[in-house]
DNA sequence: TCTGGGGTCCTAGGACCC
DNA sequence: TCTGGGGTCCTAGGACCC
């Protein structure tokens, strides 16, 4: 039986947080829907096709689209049924092949040569996949099939919304070069400056520019890389797998703080969150990250290696404190983040004594409580607000 | 219009080591 | 007095992706 000529297909789930949403609200069929943070700050996560007719797109502010669009449907985002959803939609295409790369939540790269004995082509392998996901989780999905992941890649978005493309062998060039660079993986915002002032506006004009001259514009591995993109070579293989490298939290405030105390409750309370979130995934790190926005938009980074890797909450506060502490003067702050890398399972790190940390068996209990009840059941006295929360009574 | 949250990877300089 | 070559690790920032 001979290879398929195009073995690669990019799965990518239509509008995926506001189809999710659907599923249980048929009022929000057929009309302009987004999915997003609704405060003040929110930006939109996710627009059904209705909504993107009116210009709307993920990561416009919210209140823009709202202006753009009258009788928009706003829903907040629920990232635990998103997941729910995710995980749903990614066995499935396990069923059908073990080679899968997960890009994100809701999108895939599948290398489907082994099912060579088993369909005629990888078409009809994406076919059945569309039908199998669209039967069993009624979510639309598009695939593009290709004979490499970019070409795959660029073919479901040329399949959107609920469609099937396919580059064949052959005609990948003609496919690739009328595209505009924005395209291509890789090229955002900065590089596409920098391609423009080179004259390139198309994937072709790209392929003409000499390899010497990308490489000193865009760095030796971005423009090498272009370069290959730009002649439709990828030789990326599928990845299976993937360890997370890094984990992290960060908060946007609805109004910029400028309370030292208040700075140091939300410092603690990301602490909390991202502790939690390491042990869940029996994960800790030995690099401890905080990241400042301040009110003009600037972010600064500090970030400090332990001797050991840490997932407790209160070694990451002794750390993100004093990196708070380096990061000097700056007025108001408008978000707040903290990370931690250099992971290792938990198994594998075993931690330190430190000072101030609680015991093992306190730790587990409350974590075995915040499953049951929810995060807010047990917290640490420092995390309760000194002022009450407006409409209750003692705070 | 005014810019979320969670990630990955690259670059560049400096410290440090052999 | 003038001071190599190469490697790793750490830190900060930035581009990019969904």
């Amino acid at each position: 039986v001979p290879d398929f000529a195009e073995p690669i297909l990019h799965v990518d789930m239509d509008a995926f947080f506001v189809e999710v949403e659907r599923r249980s609200r048929p009022e929000l069929r057929g009309v302009p829907v987004i999915v997003g943070g609704l405060g003040n700050r929110g930006v939109v996560a996710s627009a059904s096709y209705e909504a993107r007719r009116f210009g709307i797109h993920s990561a416009m502010p919210v209140v823009h689209a709202r202006r753009l669009c009258r009788t928009l449907h706003c829903v907040p985002s629920d990232h635990g049924r998103y997941h729910e959803a995710s995980t749903a939609v990614f066995e499935i295409l396990r069923e059908f092949t073990p080679e899968v790369e997960a890009v994100s939540v809701d999108e895939a790269f599948l290398d489907v040569s082994g099912l060579r004995l088993h369909y005629p082509d990888s078409a009809t392998v994406a076919d059945a996949i569309r039908a199998t996901i669209r039967s069993r989780e009624g979510l639309p999905a598009s695939v593009g099939i290709a004979s490499n992941k970019l070409l795959a890649k660029l073919a479901s978005q040329a399949a959107k919304p609920d469609g099937i493309r396919r580059v064949a062998s052959g005609d990948e060039v003609e496919f690739l070069h009328p595209l505009p660079v924005r395209a291509l993986w890789g090229v955002g915002e900065a590089t596409h400056a920098s391609l423009e002032r080179l004259g390139v506006a198309t994937v072709g004009d790209l392929a003409a520019l000499p390899r010497d001259a990308l490489v000193r514009t865009l760095g030796r591995v971005a423009g090498a890389h272009l370069w290959e993109l730009a002649r439709g070579i990828d030789e990326r293989p599928v990845a299976t797998g993937g360890e997370a490298k890094s984990v992290s939290v960060e908060e946007t405030f609805e109004q910029d703080l400028s309370d030292a105390v208040e700075i140091e409750q939300h410092l603690f309370e990301l602490c909390e969150r991202l502790s939690a979130r390491l042990r869940r995934a029996r994960l800790a790190g030995r690099t401890v990250t905080i990241k400042v926005r301040s009110a003009d938009f600037v972010t600064a980074t500090r970030s400090h290696t332990l001797h050991a890797p840490v997932d407790v909450t209160a070694a990451l506060w002794d750390t993100a404190r004093a990196l708070w502490g380096k990061v000097g003067e700056r007025g108001p702050i408008r978000l707040l983040g903290v990370g931690v890398a250099a992971l290792q399972s938990a198994e594998e790190a075993r931690q330190l004594p430190l000072t101030g940390v609680p015991a093992p068996e306190v730790i587990e209990v409350t974590d075995r409580i915040k499953e049951r009840f929810g995060d807010d059941a047990v917290r640490p006295a420092r995390t309760v607000r000194r002022r009450p929360p407006p409409g209750s009574e003692r705070g």
